[in-house]
DNA sequence: TATGAATGAGATTTCATTCAT
DNA sequence: TATGAATGAAATCTCATTCAT
C-alpha cells in the first residue's frame, strides 16, 4: 500500500505514529502530520494515498516491534530464570510501555470502525503476534502440552487486560500472580480436577 | 448534564447507545441520532446541549448495566454454586455480551481522547465497578481477606481482555480456568510461595 | 434528493443553473456556486447533500422548460399555420436558444461521465421529451401514422444536431429545409419508393 | 504543441485517447495516462507540457480519423451506388463508432469549457471536416449546385445528431430517410417551392 | 418544547505542474 | 530523456453548534 522509498517514508511513519499515540487516528488529521513532519499536504498524499494507508503501515510496525519485542526479551532473559518469571517480565513489559498501549488500544478501534481490509490486514498481524505468544510458550514449558491452548489464550487475554488497565489507572497489576496462574496450568495436579479441558474451537470463524 | 424531561430523553438514550455501539461515537453524528431517533437536530440539541454530554449520559447508562447485571447474576445464583463457577459464569456474562463490550470499547475510546472533565466522570463510574466487583469477592471468599487486593486486580484484567479477545476473535475464551485462577489466590497454600504479597498501591494517583 | 422548502432552494438552482450553463457542471465548483447564491458552503450543502443531488434538480428544470416550451409554442401556434412552418419554428425556437443548448450539452456530459443513478434520471427525463415530440407530430399530422417513428426520431436528430452546431458556429441552420424533410416523410408518394420502412427496434435495449 | 520524438509520443497519444475516450478529458488524470502508459509523470510532462497540449493532439488525431474515414469510404464506395446510398452509409459509419461519438462529445465539451486557443484551434479541424462534407457532396452531385448549402449544413446537423442520439439510445437512427431528406434538397421540383432558398450568411461570425 | 435554516471550521482527497538529478 | 519527489491550490464533503421563530 505504501511506496517504497528512501528516507521520508520512515519519517512520515515514526512522526505519525508518535501523535496517533497521543491522539488516535480519528483525531489525527492529515494537516497535523504533515505539518509535524514538516512536509505539505500533497507531499503526504504521494507517498500514502489515503489516511488508511497510513495508519495500515503504522499497524504494521505497532506489531512488529511488539513481537520483536517479546522475542528479544525471551532471548536475553534465556533460560537462566524461572518460566514463572519470565512470563511475569513478558507481562510487565508489556504493560508499562503506556505508549504502546494507546496506539494498540486506537488502533483497534480503527479495526472495529473501519472496513473489511482493514480488519483482513489487521487480523493476520494479531495472529502472528498470537503465534509467537504460543511459542514462547512452547519454549518455557515444552514443545507439546495439552495446556498451551488454554494458557495462550489466557496469556493474550491477560496483555489485552492489562492493555486497558494501564490505561485507566495508574498501578501496576499483580503480573507475578498472573505468572503464577499461567504457570498453574501446565502442573499436573492442577489440571482440571474433575472438569472438561479447554479446547480451542476450531470452526471455520475460529481464530488460529 | 441532561435536562431532565419527558419521554423523549430516554428515548434519545436508547438509540444513541444503539447506533454508538454498532460505529462508535466518533463516527456517528449528531444528525444520524436525530435522524434515528426522529427528532430534528435542533430538538436533539434542546436535550443534549453537546454531543459530550449525551456520550456522559449513555457512559452512566453502560456502566448502570454493568453493574446492576453483575449484582443480578450473583443474587441469582445465589450461594448455591461453588464460587470458581460464579465467576467462570460472571465471566462469561461479560465476555459473550458483544454489543456491550463494543460499546465498552467505544466509551474507553472516548475518554481516551476526550477531556479531563469526561475522563473524571468516566472514572467515577469505573471505580464504582470496580467496588461492585470487590464486593462479588468479598460475598464470595468472605469479607476480609490479603487475596482481595490481587483477585480483584486480576479479575478486572480478566474481563477487560476478554472484552477485547471476543472483539478480535469468535471463540471463547477459557473462562473455567480464569476462574480457578482467581480462586487459587485464596488458597492458602499457593499464596506467594517465597514471594511477596501483592499490595495495591496508595499513592495520589492510585485509582481505588 | 432535494428538500422541499421555500424561497432559497429555488434561489440556489436559479443561480446554480445559470453558473453551471456558462461553465458546465465540472467547472463550477459549490463554492462558485454558494458565493453567488450568497450563502455559506454549509448551507448549501444543508440544501443539497451533493453536488451530484443539485445536477439533478437542474436537470428537471431543464426538461421541464424544453417540454414546456415546445407545448406552449404549439399551443400558442396553433392550426392556424402550416405544419411544416410550425416544425421549423420549433427546430428553431431550441436551436436559436444557446444558453438553454450549452446546458442541455452540459448535462449530457454529466450523464456519460456520471454514475449509474443519474443516467436512469437523466432517461426518464429524456424519453419524456421524446414523448412530447410525438405528441406534437400527431397533433400536426393525425395520430396514427407509419411515418410517425422515423419522423420523431429524425426530429430529434435535428434538435440535437441543431444543439451542437449553434454551438460551435455561429449561423442559423436550415430549419425550413428540416421541417420539409420531416413534413415529406408524411407525403404518400415520398414514402420509401422501393425501399424498407424505417421501424424502431422494439427489443428491451430500444429506448422508446 | 507537442514536440517531435521518437516512440513514446504516438504511444502516449494511443493510450490517452483511449482512456479519454472512456472517461472524458476532465476525469482522465495525467496521472492515470502516465500509469497506463507506462512512464513517470515526470516523462508524461516532458512530452505534453500540458494536459491541454495533450487534448489538442487528441483532437486532431480525432479528426484527422474522421475525416480520413469519411474520404476513404466514399473512394471505397466509388461511383458503383446510388448517391443517396453511399451519404446513408456515411451517416451509419459515423453513427455507429461509439467510441469515437463520445470522444467527439468529449472534445466537444473540452472546447466549450476551454480557453479561446483551444476553440481557436478545433475550429480549424472543425471547418477542415465541413469542407470535407462538402467535397463528398460535390463528389455526388455535381461542383455547382445551389443545394450545396443547406445540404452540407443538414449532413452536419445529422452527423451531430446521430452522435448525441447513439450516445443517449441504443437503437440505430433512421439513416435512409435522412439520405433522402439530403437527396430530395437536389431535385428540381423539391426546390423551395414557394419559399426562400437556404444561403449561409456571410458575416465575420460565419464559419464556413 | 421543537425545529428548520444556517454556518464556520476543518477533514480528506485530488491533481496539474515544477524541479533537481 | 527520464523520473521521483514535492507542492499549492482547490474541490467536495462533514458536522457540531447556533439561533430565530
Amino acid at each position: 500500500m505504501a511506496k517504497t522509498s528512501g528516507i521520508s517514508q520512515d519519517k512520515i511513519l515514526e512522526v505519525a505514529e508518535a501523535i496517533i499515540s497521543a491522539k488516535g487516528a480519528k483525531d489525527t488529521s492529515l494537516s497535523d502530520i504533515a505539518k509535524a513532519v514538516g512536509i505539505s499536504k500533497g507531499t503526504l498524499y504521494y507517498h500514502y494515498a489515503t489516511k488508511e494507508a497510513l495508519v495500515y503501515d503504522i499497524t504494521g510496525r505497532h506489531f512488529d516491534r511488539v513481537i520483536q519485542g517479546m522475542i528479544r526479551l525471551v532471548e536475553k532473559l534465556g533460560m537462566k530464570m524461572d518460566p514463572e518469571e519470565i512470563l511475569a517480565m513478558l507481562l510487565e513489559d508489556l504493560g508499562e510501555a503506556h505508549r504502546i498501549s494507546r496506539l494498540h488500544l486506537y488502533l483497534l478501534y480503527e479495526v472495529m470502525s473501519g472496513n473489511e481490509e482493514m480488519r483482513e490486514r489487521y487480523m493476520v498481524r494479531y495472529r502472528e503476534w498470537k503465534q509467537t505468544m504460543q511459542s514462547v510458550l512452547a519454549r518455557l514449558f515444552g514443545a507439546e502440552h495439552p495446556a498451551h491452548a488454554p494458557a495462550s489464550a489466557m496469556l493474550l487475554v491477560f496483555v489485552e487486560g492489562n492493555t486497558i488497565r494501564g490505561t485507566v489507572f495508574d498501578d501496576p497489576a499483580p503480573y507475578r500472580e498472573m505468572a503464577r496462574c499461567i504457570h498453574n496450568l501446565y502442573r499436573a495436579d492442577q489440571q482440571n480436577p474433575g472438569g472438561q479441558a479447554y479446547v480451542e474451537t476450531k470452526d471455520p470463524k475460529a481464530s488460529w
